[in-house]
DNA sequence: ATGAAAGCGCTAACAC
DNA sequence: GTGTTAGCGCTTTCAT
């Protein structure tokens, strides 16, 4: 059985097909009578409306363009579910890109996406990205786009970002206020805009706290645990281990736990970390983390809802939206109590 | 700036519309010359063909739709991750949909799919799934259709699942072989497949193994953490603790770990425990978890693939596709050395 | 080598 | 109340 069209129930019933599409969508035109039977052959015949053909029509196609640098990450498949959930809720559909944090790749996932006329994007840039040519001439089609967790700063698209220096911020201070001085900070890359806030908000805190900085305590890496398990190792080479150290993620974390244990260190008798984290890996370890929680569905909905509005005509594009992070203690750092 | 159209670089080079179609489509017709005016109008005018246009006129979409329960789990991001991967090298879009474990919902999942004119389906049944009805529809409509990692037996789709059996069969009997021979399982629901298949997995090498079974060493629960929690612990309080436990799962385990350890129980040196697995959290656990490694790519990888053949027409619907697991020695589990 | 006509399935504007 | 006409952007005969 191939799909059947109006012109098909219109046949059976002996009417126009315009009758059929009028009666479907409940158009006071069409008698009580005709819209019942219509409804009765459409049951019978299972019909469904193609909705391409009704894209092709509208100029719209109610679908959302997403463009993720990576899946396996459950960070991003978190916010990916969150905004599935919303779309699903609104009527939208979800056409899925991953980008493998290749700027290559998002390009064209991005010229893909547009080809298929989505009512709007939603992207979280590539670590490589540096080009914003793409997104210019997404701007140049009034395309709807919001960027999510990571942004172009100067490009007149809604961003959906967490306040991580703040978050940064707020945990170093709460930490110093403990009677720490000695804290070191895995940074990630300064290459991207998220190394850079929560490098910024760690700094800041020292800073305002009179701590001063020791470039040998603010190693450059990256974003996965062997960069956090190299640069623990490097330290505790050196010979000046500090008392806590700040991981710029859960998975750099993850690292240092392991790199410390295989050097015979507590955590944290002998060393205090915590770090940026979302998800129940970091309940389960031991000692858990005490973490800068931030909650990836949130920046999920909420990037969605922002650019629905914006298709919908609703919201203005060009915002800027943080979320907040919450600091948790748990007993990866020592609490002195004072 | 809107959206131009072919009409419009026809107009631009003063030639019919068709020329230009031609011409995008490098077809014999078209002079060279023509050809390159016409790419160089395309490059200048920023033409992106309406690929919505091109899906009405060739009735076909060249894109998936995948029905997935959860994507925070992330055993289903993976898969997920895998399938956006091999489709894009193939050229397929993947419009994305999320069941929530809900047949409700599942069932809308397909419906707007099916209305998207999508070329094939991908779905992962929700747990709650007892209906066929959709599936008939499907079928009825010659949607070429592949379930993957959970499915129906009684259906002529294609289904690409790991062989837990063969897997679990396998575990035990190697466990066994090390000398044990109290091993209990923690089986999750036997009103699912996967539960089903896993037990009977563990069944079948006692009883070749001439182990007797024992009800109570074989509680049902469910597949979350808590689960295992609760059963090691109701376990615990009978006073019948085995030697090694066998879990339906890596989740379940963690709740094992947890339990065993508030108990003041050492793992592997007072209880041993292995189960089902696939990622980085089992590296992490303390000690490591000895696994039966389930790959989640692969069942991803496999079922796109199966899937873009059918559309094609060069594979066979209706084939079971076994993926192999791998058992993998770890920590938990003490190996006697026989 | 180029173009005119028709159609993919649906909807909107305007008759009858 | 129901039907006719035209058009969304593209492709595919079939003429010229």
């Amino acid at each position: 059985m191939e799909n059947i069209r109006q012109s098909d129930i219109a046949k059976a019933l002996n009417v126009s097909r315009v009758t059929v599409s009028k009666a479907l969508r409940d158009h006071p035109d069409i008698s009580q009578e005709m819209k019942l039977k219509v409804r009765e052959a459409v049951e019978h015949l299972g019909y469904i409306p193609n909705q391409i053909a009704r894209q092709l029509n509208a100029k719209r196609t109610y679908t959302v363009g997403i463009v993720v640098p990576d899946l396996e990450n459950n960070f991003f498949s978190y916010m990916v579910d969150a905004m599935v959930d919303y779309a699903t809720t609104q009527k939208y559909h979800v056409l899925l890109t991953v980008s493998r944090e290749k700027q290559q790749i998002e390009k064209e996932n991005i010229e893909n996406l547009i080809g298929m006329r989505v009512d709007g994007l939603l992207v979280c840039l590539s670590q490589e990205t540096t080009e914003d040519g793409i997104f210019r001439m997404a701007e140049k089609r009034n395309i709807p786009l919001v960027f999510f967790d990571r942004a172009f700063d100067n490009l007149p698209f809604s961003r959906v970002i967490f306040d991580d220096k703040a978050g940064a911020e707020d945990a170093v201070n709460q930490v110093i206020q403990q009677g720490y001085t000695r804290i070191a900070h895995f940074a990630g890359y300064s290459g991207t805009s998220i190394g850079r806030r929560r490098s910024s908000g760690y700094q800041e805190a020292l800073r305002k706290n009179k701590i001063g900085l020791k470039p040998e305590w603010m190693p450059e890496g990256g974003f996965e645990w062997k960069d956090g398990y190299e640069a623990f190792r490097k330290l505790k080479s050196s010979g000046q281990l500090p008392e806590v150290i700040f991981t710029v993620n859960d998975r750099v974390a993850l690292g240092a736990y392991k790199a410390a244990k295989e050097a015979g260190l507590t955590i944290p008798g002998d060393v205090g970390i915590f770090g940026f984290g979302f998800h129940e890996i970091t309940d389960f370890l031991d000692p858990q983390l005490t973490v800068i929680n931030q909650d990836p569905r949130k920046i999920g909905q909420t990037a969605m809802n922002q650019l629905l509005g914006e298709i919908e005509g609703v919201s203005v594009s060009g915002s800027t939206l943080m979320i907040e992070e919450e600091f948790i203690w748990r007993k990866s750092v020592k609490q002195k109590g004072y």
